[in-house]
RNA sequence: GCGCCUGUAGCUCAGCUGGACAGAGCAACGGACUUCUAAUCCGUGGGUCGCAGGUUCGAAUCCUGCCAGGCGUACCA
């Protein structure tokens, strides 16, 4: 339930009958009503919600703004709403100021909700696939996959809060040149631990885990491939150190608090056939030609800058083709929509992608991308260029020990994917203690320390909001905090729609920062009865809100700290 | 060259899809613990919103052109 949201659409409403009451008494003369904002100033002196009608409205009712609001004001019905008073201000917005009491019954709702306040049924619980990481299996998760990780699976959190019915889904890069690579790397480590001469090429995996994959290898199997064929050789150990590469990837996003719904494994896509059916239904189709050798997708068709390669010269499948067939196995697997997470390396990837899925006859709005853009690291305030080819990057795994999984979570998930983000990883480390994440996590704690304090003083239960007077709760502090605790429905219904989650973090931020002040203004255990049972009302609603927000971010909601 | 993303306080970033005087955190400075956790609070300083035009009653936000940075422009993924 969204009171901030329910009280606009009311006014919205009664702005409408207004204006078209001040029509037929030939007050005002307009020939259709333009669209018009309600919304919440920003500034506190504008009211608690206001309209821009009486702007919009004065090129067609050939009236100053002003004037309009004031007709506007004069024939609003405001009888069985909360609005007490309407003003015309500024430039012509007309503000409303609501009675007090609006703001108690939140408190009601959020007690009531509990768990649920925040959510919605927006979604209507259509099926959702939300597609992310998807780390190539070749090495360890650096920090470009960390914030992938945070952000997808924040977007699922906030989808399945609306409403939506979410899959969680890793592609598994299985097939392909770089599994080759992957494959004669791990070969070339193998023969130099049994004491051979071999180099990893160049266009191979140099990464030192990759040494001590085939060191565990080698204590299951010992040398007996040494003198194997070659092809057979490092089919062996390219499927053992998949396995063993999939189960850390799986183990780091776990402890990185994400997990997978479905691991998918791209070479099932052309072991099934799945590949080449999806092609011949292109070619079918007409958007396949052949030229130089290859066959090529007509992706100029859909917008794209070339036409993309989908079957090489030597006859191997490229990348592009497997994930035409993987997009339409997701259609196939009936989701009413598809969300991607890319890095901003792939976004040249975007426009055949969608073109492929119109070509095979979906709507391509069913498929949502979001570039992300990369992570620059800085060490010693220089420079880390991460590559997965040179070996030299940050694991997940390290980030989550140095920085912590909480502080790591919410500062990837607080910088919106377009941002290009510079993370300082001295800083990181020294600052963890001032980071914004603890902030919040420590007003959560303050609260609980405050009713553990209440049962210690002999209270038996908390106070049931519609039980209590909460008119009480009449000070700036502990009005703003209220306002702020009514933001939150709307709030993720927002982000939701926006695919956006960067503002839950904030929104936590300024919680905790007016709980902080309400803390220290205002005692909640005290002398005064009503005061108190009032007070308690509201911390348990701050309480359940910050603890509500944390559980989306992935964020732990400690008790105590 | 072309395409996508970005340019807001010393630093890292918000700015709710065009609203009423541009915000937060960190950093700097000055205050507040005999009272529910000082991982906190209160206060001070700090900005040509990259530059120049345009649209609009109104622009950090939309359009155009420059400038700067990142990414892409493979029969790699």
């Amino acid at each position: 339930m969204d009171i901030v949201g329910n009280i606009q659409k009311e006014i919205e409403q009664r702005l409408r009958e207004a204006a078209l009451k001040a029509k037929e008494e030939g007050d005002l003369s307009f020939e259709e009503l333009p669209s018009f904002t309600v919304e919440v100033p920003k500034e506190k002196g504008h009211g608690d919600f206001a309209t821009n009608l009486g702007i919009i409205l004065a090129s067609q009712a050939k009236k100053p703004p002003r004037e309009i609001g004031e007709i506007i004001i004069k024939h609003m019905d405001t009888s069985g709403t909360w609005i007490k008073d309407m003003e015309v201000a500024g430039p012509g917005f007309i503000n409303f100021i609501l009675k007090a009491g609006w703001l108690y019954q939140v408190l009601e709702v959020v007690e009531r909700s509990d768990k649920k306040y925040g959510r919605s049924n927006m979604g209507m619980g259509k099926k959702v696939q939300v597609e992310f990481v998807s780390a190539n299996p070749t090495g360890l998760l650096h920090m470009g996959n960390a914030r992938g990780a945070a952000l997808g699976d924040t977007i699922a959190n906030v989808l399945e809060a609306a409403g939506w019915e979410v899959t969680r889904e890793f592609y598994i890069n299985d097939a392909g040149n770089q599994i080759e690579n992957f494959a004669k790397s791990l070969e070339a480590r193998y023969l130099q631990l049994l004491g051979r001469e071999a180099e990893v090429p160049e266009e191979g995996y140099h990464g030192e885990d990759l040494i001590e994959t085939m060191r565990n290898f080698i204590e299951l199997e010992g040398d007996k491939y040494l003198e194997a064929d070659p092809g057979l050789r490092r089919k062996v150990l390219g499927e053992y150190a998949l396995k063993e590469k999939i189960k850390s990837i799986r183990e780091s996003l776990e402890n990185f608090g994400v997990t997978f719904d479905i691991w998918f494994s791209e070479s099932t896509l052309h072991e099934s056939g799945a590949v080449e059916a999806v092609m011949e239904e292109l070619r079918e189709k007409g958007y396949i030609y052949e030229k130089d050798g290859a066959l090529w997708f007509k992706s100029t068709l859909f917008g794209d800058k070339k036409d993309e390669v989908v079957v090489r010269q030597n006859g191997l499948p490229t990348y592009f083709a497997a994930d035409i067939a993987y997009h339409k196995n997701k259609f196939d697997r009936g989701f009413d929509r598809v969300i991607n997470i890319w890095g901003a390396d792939h976004h040249g990837h975007v426009a055949r992608m969608k073109g492929a899925i119109e070509a095979l006859g979906y709507d391509k709005d069913r498929l949502d991308i979001i570039i992300m853009q990369l992570v620059r690291l800085f060490k010693d305030g220089e420079i880390l260029r991460m590559s997965k080819r040179t070996g030299q990057y940050i694991t997940l795994d390290e980030l989550v020990e140095e920085v912590g999984k909480d502080a790591a979570r919410f500062f990837f998930i607080m910088r919106a994917a377009d941002s290009h983000l510079d993370f300082d990883l001295d800083l990181a480390k020294k600052e963890s203690n001032e980071n914004p994440v603890y902030y919040v996590q420590y007003a959560h704690a303050r609260i609980c320390s405050i009713l553990r304090q209440a049962m210690a003083r002999g209270v038996e239960r908390l106070p049931r909001a519609f039980k209590t007077d909460l008119t009480c709760l009449d000070s700036e502090v502990e009005l703003e905090l209220i306002r702020k605790i009514a933001d939150l429905p709307g709030l993720v219904k927002s982000c939701a729609e926006t695919l956006e989650p960067h503002r839950l973090p904030h929104y936590a931020i300024e919680l905790a920062g007016l709980f902080h002040s309400f803390y220290t203004e205002c005692r909640v255990l005290c002398e005064d009865e009503d005061k108190q049972a009032a007070r308690l009302v509201l911390v348990n609603a701050t309480r359940i809100v910050l603890r509500n927000v944390l559980n989306l971010l992935g964020v732990a909601a400690p008790e105590r700290m």
